[in-house]
DNA sequence: CTTGGCATGTAAGCCGTTACATGATTGT
DNA sequence: ACAATCATGTAACGGCTTACATGCCAAG
């Protein structure tokens, strides 16, 4: 499954909540799906237009009309189930923090201290945030049938973010007192 | 901090353990960076070159001979201690999976489940396999100054991988029996 | 009447992967 | 001899980001 058919699903998604404008679609796509997806502003207007053209998007108003707002129409939900059911293709690892402290020895430990806090700091109040953010969604999405599903994304995140509290306290554990 | 320079890292990283030739060098980062970080093969060559023409590695052996083996100069470890230094850039999150979950009402409950198990599976075999890893790490370089910092990277993967497992189970619970 | 936000796009350019092309060496 | 692996590159293509360009509308 290439990129551009994920950038397809998250917007066959998108408008398959409710139809909206190309704007609206890319604050959506930022503001929902941002804690594990983002598409780029130059994405969105070229993928809308060619599922325009595949006839899975349609849209309603002027061409070129302000608010311009697109639906979903019904091959475009059977391609979206479609791309759903192909296989998740990982991208390749690419862990900056990582890289920098497997040459730890070349970087320095207080370096690499550093480095650890800062990481734990911001796991820390990403943990804080997502808390906020599942409670703020129940609240508002709970009795919806996606909120099942919503719960799992930023479960996903909380439990990651817990996970890179415990990971950098246990490093700079191993990095105390020595040297 | 752009894409190449971070190549640069794993190049300048990879020759300051030892020199090689850059079929050595892309088998290292495949093997020992692999958990974190990846090069494609089309990366490690014009990188060995630019870093050659700005004399932060030498070329020791013949221009086209063969194993004309890749060193860092005094610049080199200059280059890659201020890359190191330089701020960590995240890349956008890009998760398939739980693109295709939040999506979970489109795509249906049961291939939901499927998509969790499997993900459950397949972090519960890579937990598996990073403590095999540590072990054997912490044999063959458990005495060297490097040891520290490579185990900081693979109890990295430990802990993400418990959290994955942790996170799937807590997902499969709740879609159990629904519906 | 002008600032800021809504709205829609295009284009340049980098980054990176993959496929292709070539040949040497080593083991069988 | 031949296959596998070591070894070194190039080039095309595609994906994606960023910067640019344009204009409407509402509020102050």
């Amino acid at each position: 499954m290439s990129r551009s058919s994920q950038t397809q699903v998250a917007v066959l998604g998108g408008l398959s909540v409710e139809p909206m404008t190309a704007y609206a679609l890319r604050e959506a796509i930022r503001d929902v799906l941002g804690h594990f997806w983002s598409e780029s502003f130059g994405q969105i207007y070229p993928t809308l237009q060619a599922l325009e053209d595949a006839g899975h998007v349609e849209r309603r108003g002027g061409a070129r009309a302000r608010s311009s707002v697109f639906a979903i129409t019904e091959s475009g939900t059977a391609r979206l189930i479609e791309l759903l059911n192909e296989p998740v293709q990982e991208s390749p690892p690419r862990n900056g923090l990582l890289l920098r402290l497997f040459f730890g020895r070349v970087l320095g430990r207080d370096r690499c201290r550093e480095l650890l806090r800062s990481a734990r700091d911001a796991a820390s109040s990403q943990l804080a945030e997502y808390e906020r953010l599942l409670a703020g969604l129940q609240a508002a999405e709970g009795d919806t049938p996606d909120w099942p599903f919503i719960r799992m994304t930023v479960l996903a995140g909380i439990h990651h973010a817990r996970a890179s509290v415990a990971w950098a306290d246990e490093c700079l554990d191993t990095l105390q007192g020595e040297q």
